[in-house]
DNA sequence: TACCTTTATCGTTGTTCTACGATAAGAGGT
DNA sequence: ACCTCTTATCGTAGAACAACGATAAAGGTA
């Protein structure tokens, strides 16, 4: 019984839709980030020593073709973003969805 | 090109190995919040309607045991602490690691 | 056209996750 | 001691993940 006080007290009991969706996009961001590798791919491009596929790979200790995987699913959640460019692809994160995932972690 | 504007110009381009433990916590703690029905267990903690396990599952469209085990999952990563109260376990979160989630998060 | 470079995708293998039912373990009550 | 209630753990089956090498696709260059 300790470890059960209340920290807030006014809270409606009922569940939204919105606030389901909410979670369940914060699933998926979490799960999308829920690989080391993935992290630091994030912090690279946040770092911006570069943005090309293959500058990304030469930094990390994995093959290209696994580091191309990491991107995808980077990619699927919308995280970062690849721009074509000739025959390289430029990577960047998109911004709006690091402060959407900021976002809904600091409401968790 | 266009994508890749620089958002900081001073950073340490060597990767330190405090940065490197930072990012495999919040790796984490993303894998563990990772899955939906994980984030909507934290977000019944947090909203208090309860925190004993039975209580948990009757809230949740999943076998007991299956419950169990997201329980273990969330223990495991630390959000989560468990106290057995008699014949039953009073599950609350740790607000030190919340904290520490959302901190990680903001800064990535 | 024929290369070369760069990145994405395919196919495979081994590992991990997720869900369930069944069962064990612990605390209380009769 | 026995039974009940609650929760954790076991065992299992199917799905998803992670890594790799090999290969395809697309663009630039000789």
């Amino acid at each position: 019984m300790s470890c059960c006080e209340p920290e807030s007290s006014a809270l409606p009991p009922a569940v939204s839709a919105d606030e389901s969706a909410r979670r369940r996009r914060l699933a998926e961001l979490n799960k999308a980030l829920g690989h080391p590798i993935r992290v630091e791919i994030v912090a690279i491009l946040r770092r911006h020593e570069t943005c090309l596929c293959g500058d990304i790979v030469e930094l990390l200790p994995l093959a290209q073709s696994t580091v191309s995987q990491h991107l995808k699913v980077l990619k699927a959640a919308g995280i970062v973003q690849g721009e074509i460019d000739g025959p390289r692809t430029c990577y960047c994160l998109d911004p709006a969805v690091l402060d959407e995932y900021r976002s809904l972690a600091a409401d968790l």
